[in-house]
Formats: C-alpha cells, sequence, structure tokens
DNA sequence: AACTTGACGAGGG
DNA sequence: CCCCTCGCCAAGT
C-alpha cells in the first residue's frame, strides 16, 4: 500500500476532517476505522505530508499525548492548539482520552480486535 | 538487497 | 510515570 496514493491519504484527511472541535482520535484508532490496508504508522506517515486545512492538531498518540517533540514543528504548539479548543491537558502534557477522544457515528459501540492497533 | 528511521502501539519492569 | 523491547510497515540511503 503506497501512502502517496491520493485516495489513500484522501481517506485519512476526510476522517480527521471530522473530528469535533475539542476532541481528538488516535493513530491507531484511526487505523481500526478506516480498517484495511491502514495501521498506526502509516497514518501517522500520511498525516507528516498533510495540511490541505485539515486539523491535524487533533490526531495525538494512543497515550493521549502529543508527538510533534521531535520534528520541525515548534514544541508545544499542538498542545496550546488544543487547548485553545477547550481540551484539557495535565501537567505532564497528557489528556484524558476518556473524555476526549471522539469516534464516528456507530463506531463506539463496536468491539475493537487489539491486534488490529498495530 | 540490507539497514535505518519514524506524528505508532502494547506490554513488562 | 519513565524506559525499554518488540512488532509493525513504508520510505529513504
Amino acid at each position: 500500500m503506497n501512502v502517496n496514493d491520493k485516495n489513500y491519504r484522501a481517506k485519512v484527511f476526510d476522517l480527521v476532517r471530522q473530528i469535533p472541535r475539542g476532541r481528538v482520535m488516535t493513530y491507531g484508532q484511526i487505523a481500526i476505522v478506516l480498517g484495511e490496508g491502514y495501521t498506526a504508522r502509516t497514518v501517522g506517515y500520511v498525516m507528516h505530508g498533510s495540511d490541505d486545512g485539515v486539523p491535524w492538531q487533533r490526531v495525538i498518540n494512543s497515550q493521549g499525548k502529543c508527538s510533534t517533540s521531535k520534528l520541525s514543528i515548534p514544541i508545544d504548539l499542538q498542545q496550546s492548539m488544543l487547548e485553545q479548543e477547550g481540551v484539557v491537558f495535565s501537567d505532564k502534557g497528557k489528556c484524558d482520552l476518556n473524555e476526549f477522544q471522539w469516534w464516528p457515528e456507530g463506531f463506539e459501540e463496536d468491539e475493537v480486535q487489539p491486534s488490529l492497533l498495530t
């Protein structure tokens, strides 16, 4: 699967655009929702190259933390953008996923196979 | 073809 | 909570 494929990337962006203000999704979660062919790593790779007006800041890792530290993006930018939308972070830079994680229609009740998170 | 590098994730210490 | 290991998969060298 080529992450540079237009359609492949578009599916990720379309989903990210649906995340409401003040809510977040994780890389692995997006991989689960999109299903076949998607993994947390590839989703992260796709996000790296995006900018088409997608709310990229609403995608964080499964620990509830931002993963921009080792990146060209100014440290803490992502977190401050989210805080501006109402997401609350602890002093350790972690947010409560139970409260802020968002699922698309119908997915929150579905059983998730942990093995699909890879 | 071999090896390294990630906007990752889960489990163990 | 921090740190490490391993599994993962595509890209870059």
